[in-house]
DNA sequence: GCATTATTAGAGCACGCACTCTAGAGTGCG
DNA sequence: CGCACTCTAGAGTGCGTGCTCTAATAATGC
């Protein structure tokens, strides 16, 4: 018998998750004891790193959980019967978080560690490499439909992603509102891509 | 006797902070130990501890010294003849030092340290509201003067600082070219300012 | 010279850290 | 029932940390 319980596992990994995400949103990974993870999460160091061979892992798993719901959320909005609305999708996938309370942190958390932990910087680098390719499809086609574009597609999808990083960037502030936030980055967006000639 | 010579005092504080830049840039203000900081001034912990009382002090210092500059910088863009050069000059500002290497670790490590510092967090804070409320004064100008913002001033505003932090924290990927970037940016804000329509 | 004071280096300290070890409880299978 | 294994808690470990202290050295005014 390997693991008594699949489910009971993924469930207690799934727990330290929760923990160590409030923690790393809040104190960032150096400032973050593993101790405090493991308080929050109610449990001792040993299961902790029975779970997770490292603090650095933990973090990762944070992220790379994520990713397969990113490559749905492209697959669908390459999918999608007109780019616009592929576009649409995706910008909204991008900002799909923006209410969460967690990201903001996680985020400046995610962008630091990205400057100095090289296999957290490929990690978070080819997602956000698939996305723009995502992007730049999408401005193509749309392009080919006849937009014109205000700069060259990669450029725009470029801006897109700058621009969504913004949005998080200030989601910390107060009297943030997101859906108004959502609303403006998306009128940005189709100042960006123009209107259909056609 | 008071002070030997205050102009050494200023040039080794220099020194100092010049080599604190560097190392929070590469390892954020955790990451840092104050011994590599001495390590690469060259002097030993009793000279650091006796020009600043903290290694969060040092960070402090680090952006504390630019505010004045800021100052200037939004003085300069009010008193422009047309609001429209006044908001070129400070856009121009706001990425003055986007070719600088060290700017952007510096910016993660800015963003992040504001999230836990609250001393911190107020000396941004300050400096951000300040340019902010510059960029809403230049802005109302410029729509009294027929142009149609694509939203309100001060949410234009808002955008603007956004998109600026969000150039730097693009600023480390490879091939990165601030002078385009700049370029880019500027006719970005020219789409949300709208064309003068006297 | 002498007194005073700014400046410096670096040994040392108390503490918090990530992680390991040990020992045992729980669990499904033969 | 016992075996092989996973899961769990928490004490323990060694190391690196920010910072203090001591003591020596330079620089000045008289």
């Amino acid at each position: 018998m390997r693991t008594v319980d699949p489910e009971q596992h993924a469930r207690k990994r799934a727990l330290i998750l929760r923990a160590a995400a409030q923690e790393f949103a809040l104190h960032g990974v150096d400032g973050t004891s593993t101790a405090s993870v493991c308080r929050r999460a109610g449990i001792g160091s040993g299961t902790l790193f029975h779970y997770f061979p490292t603090k650095r892992a933990l973090f990762h798993a944070l992220f790379a959980d994520d990713l397969p719901r990113a490559a749905a959320a492209r697959e669908r909005a390459l999918a999608a019967g007109r780019p616009g609305d592929g576009l649409g999708l995706l910008v909204d996938h991008l900002l799909a978080d923006l209410a969460d309370p967690l990201v903001p942190g996680l985020l400046a958390a995610a962008v630091f560690e990205a400057n100095r932990d090289e296999e957290f910087a490929v990690l978070v680098a080819t997602d956000e490499a698939l996305t723009r390719a995502a992007l730049t499809t999408l401005l193509e086609r749309m392009a080919a439909d006849g937009h014109r574009l205000e700069f060259a597609p990669e450029r725009v999808a470029g801006w897109i992603l700058r621009l969504s990083d913004a949005c998080y960037l200030a989601a910390g502030e107060e009297g943030f509102d997101p859906v108004s936030q959502t609303a403006e980055l998306h009128r940005i967006v189709d100042g960006l891509v123009g209107r259909a000639t056609g």
